[in-house]
DNA sequence: TCACCTATATGCTATCTACACTTATAGTAT
DNA sequence: ATACTATAAGTGTAGATAGCATATAGGTGA
């Protein structure tokens, strides 16, 4: 769930880069565990090989140079895929927590 | 996705063996791809390792021998387990898609 | 006899994840 | 001055997992 969270993030805001990425996307909780930010590094990379992202180093301000990324047209429509997927997988996953109430499995132990 | 689906089978039916669990594992369609049998043999060695299910050989009837499973009581609280989990995820994920969609992405591409 | 279906099981490889580590800049505390 | 901390980007690697093929074996029909 890396790709689609950066994806959103970068959908939702102004560019932003990678370290506060790494930061906003556990805030988004999409994540079972906490993704460690060396992840969000090589999916930004993937990103920009596909051409869903590009990016622009910011020497302004304190601190370490950042990469700030911005998202493309084809990172719009790559996010809308995952959204058609996830949508799909929304209905499968609650589908089946039914039939397994049903069936007299309960969540509370 | 394959541990939750063998459990929920061996919850809902009676007793059934590996291969008709394979086949009926892609009927539900929880996994996003098709299921390899490979994964619900070694699925469900470990599901007995752990005491979920315990299995006998059917040598009755033809064809080469059948190992039938059934689901133990620590079987039905993993499965337990799952619902929580998955509905927990149900949840996240419905409302990550109502937030991509209110930031004007339509999964209708 | 040969091909095919059922049934279980193993082997291998590519990928992904989680964890740790490295490099580098700037501010702050001692 | 020196050490420590926070920010920022990136690499290396061991373990888990998935997907693919392969092996074995009994039974059925052409």
């Amino acid at each position: 769930m890396i790709e689609p969270s950066v994806l959103y993030l970068l959908a939702s805001g102004t560019a932003i880069h990678g370290y506060e990425l790494s930061v906003a996307v556990n805030g988004l909780g999409l994540a079972e565990t906490l993704v460690d930010p060396g992840a969000i590094y090589r999916c930004l990379r993937g990103l920009e090989a596909d051409g869903c992202v590009i990016s622009n180093w910011d020497t302004s301000g304190s601190g370490p140079a950042r990469r700030v990324y911005q998202l493309t047209p084809a990172g719009r429509q790559r996010l809308a895929g995952w959204v058609a997927v996830i949508g799909q997988r929304v209905q499968a996953l609650g589908n089946f927590v039914d039939m397994c109430r049903s069936v007299g499995i309960d969540d509370k132990s």
